[in-house]
DNA sequence: TTTGTATTTGCAACCGATTGCATAAAAATT
DNA sequence: AATTTTTATGCAATCGGTTGCAAATACAAA
């Protein structure tokens, strides 16, 4: 039935003979029209083929029903997994994504939040850029009122909502778990540290040290980018020094591996001679041998409640302003790369 | 300067006492109006903070600026880094993405693309998914000379664009260098045959066993997910033969270095025993040991050049009447994973 | 039947930018 | 100075829904 033509409420009201302002009432189900009448409409409306002009809508009701998304980098475990979780959500609410990556620059990053704000996004999502350190460049954002919902890489602000997991609270256990095993001269490989997430895990990293009453030491706290390329230098790195770890925990998986192969073809072994520990439970994880200790990260599940509080809070239910901050379940997961097999598991999900 | 209020044409007008045509016109270097005016508005909507209003602008133009993308997954190393490479093009462009995933369901790609029909996206870029055979569903966008480009698992049809890498050499190569390395009983894993990807894949693997004069025995042929458990499914399957492949070529790294994995704990060598070849070049084909042999598939660039031509064609400069198929260029990288140490390796790059 | 109340529907003014056509102003020509 | 040509600007309609308010119709009570 469909025309050449686009069919519009007009065309609609024309052909029952109402007004174009019942139709528009009766398709959005408007309590004040009669059932027989809305029911006359949509059928009608399905028969010639009619769709809503979302910008005549738009236009008129000053919302956009979209959403930004604005992560460092699309091509990596994490972010693909927490943008599947987000669109899903998004798309079962009617609501669309534009999606801009920043490629861990923050002068990309402030382009795009401009980009976004003149699409006119009715919210934004955010997980910041590796070097982003002034937060200016949302202030647009919270000056209109527009909510902003910061992932992962987020940024204390009471203006904004942040959903995170504890990655204190891990990085502790790992550490924790890692010392249990009988490792005294544990690295660190964090990301830079102006970075919830590598401050935060590093700071358990040194609290499970204290703790455990292992002094920590400079020369085994390493910032790196937490790349491929960076894992393989620091393998090299490790291989120089004299004095070697007998573990390391690196704050990604990614880097974690690449800088194990570097250490294995060396010859040493793993976990014997260095264990490993990682973070983020990317499928690589699970290849690269022996399979390595991480952290259960819920991507998925993150880029699902960051954007599910987002609608929320568009459409009135929510409560960014009372809600400040979400943490989400996450767990250690030890594997082969971290069992020396001298300590206890303490009761570990072995997988 | 901005207000707390959106700035028009009509506030701009109204503020420099001329006509809001003439402040459209300037904003948009039409060549009717004199440069010492459009100097002036231009100025001002600076500094009064003017944005323009995209719905207003669609509403009349009749044009979305959007671009829809349908995947069948989100999360997987192939489609972001796709994703990426269009996020680059269209931002560069001033084209918006909106982007869903099938879930390689074809009900949900059905879902989808009618969505994106409603949402009057100016062009479609699609992936299919696993199942999809019947393309009906894209109808409404031939019929309205909306341009669709599909990239990778693609569908013949002289109505859209297919941007592609020629699976059939790279399948025929890596064939070939297994023969090369003297391995005859060449197994290969494909995925869904009447995926175009998964079919030319399989048919160059048989006429490079058949060139080389190997037989072609259909017990070597197998057609799986391709997926992680796929893969580990795929192993166990292998140990159970009798009468061993010496080399499987997988459709896909993922599947590939599983596979490997279980074939390697059971204790048979690789390449030794059974040499592997992957397809892809995932991040995951240099971290599997032996490292894998595979195809390099430019993901990025499949998706910037997708994207890129779509624009093309959108802005006239394009081409999709004419063009019906780019091919990409892509090669065999050889790894520690299928060298027996026998054969030639022609000069191929190994890394 | 009349008045009052509730239920349905329509009118018309938005939302903000674009553009064909007409007009006004300036420059060139006679 | 009068006329033609060129250049610069404005008028007003249009894109397609939405919504406050008024009007019309239905139904109930008096």
């Amino acid at each position: 039935m469909k025309e050449d033509k686009e069919i519009t409420i007009y065309d609609l009201a024309k052909h029952l003979k109402i007004s174009a302002a019942t139709v528009s009432r009766s398709l959005k189900d408007h309590p004040g029209i009669s059932k027989s009448t809305k029911k006359k409409v949509q059928e009608a409306a399905k028969e010639m083929g009619y769709r809503s002009n979302n910008f005549a809508r738009n236009l008129r009701k000053q919302k956009t029903n979209t959403i930004g998304v604005i992560v460092p980098k699309l091509n990596s475990y994490f972010v693909s997994s927490a943008i599947a979780g987000m669109e899903k959500i998004a798309n079962e609410n009617g609501y669309n994504l534009i999606i801009s990556q920043s490629l861990e620059s923050v002068k990309k990053e402030i382009a795009n939040t401009i980009t976004m704000f003149n699409s006119r996004v009715d919210g934004l999502l955010v997980s910041l850029a590796y070097d982003t350190e002034n937060m200016e460049h949302f202030d647009v954002f919270f000056d209109k009122n527009i909510p902003v919902v910061f992932f992962d890489r987020v940024y204390e602000d009471s203006r904004s909502l942040n959903v995170i997991i504890d990655n204190y609270r891990n990085a502790y256990d790992i550490t924790k778990h890692l010392v249990d095993e009988g490792c005294q001269r544990i690295m660190h490989i964090a990301g830079n540290l102006t970075r919830n997430v590598y401050a935060e895990r590093c700071r358990g990293y040194k609290d499970a040290l204290r703790d455990a009453g292992v002094e920590f030491q400079d020369e085994l706290l390493i910032v790196n980018e937490l790349s491929e390329e960076a894992g393989k230098e620091l393998g090299k790195k490790i291989l120089q020094m004299q004095n070697k770890p007998d573990a390391v925990f690196v704050a990604n998986d990614v880097c974690a591996a690449n800088c194990m192969q570097i250490i294995k073809t060396a010859g040493y072994s793993i976990p014997g001679d260095i264990a490993f520990a990682g973070f983020n439970n990317d499928p690589i994880s699970k290849i690269v041998e022996p399979h390595l200790t991480t952290v259960n990260y819920p991507c998925y599940e993150m880029g699902e409640m960051a954007m599910r509080n987002l609608i929320d809070h568009l459409t009135g239910d929510g409560s960014i302003s009372t809600t400040n901050k979400i943490i989400l379940r996450s767990e250690i997961v030890v594997r082969a790369s971290s069992l020396k097999g001298k300590g206890n598991n303490q009761g570990l999900h072995i997988a």
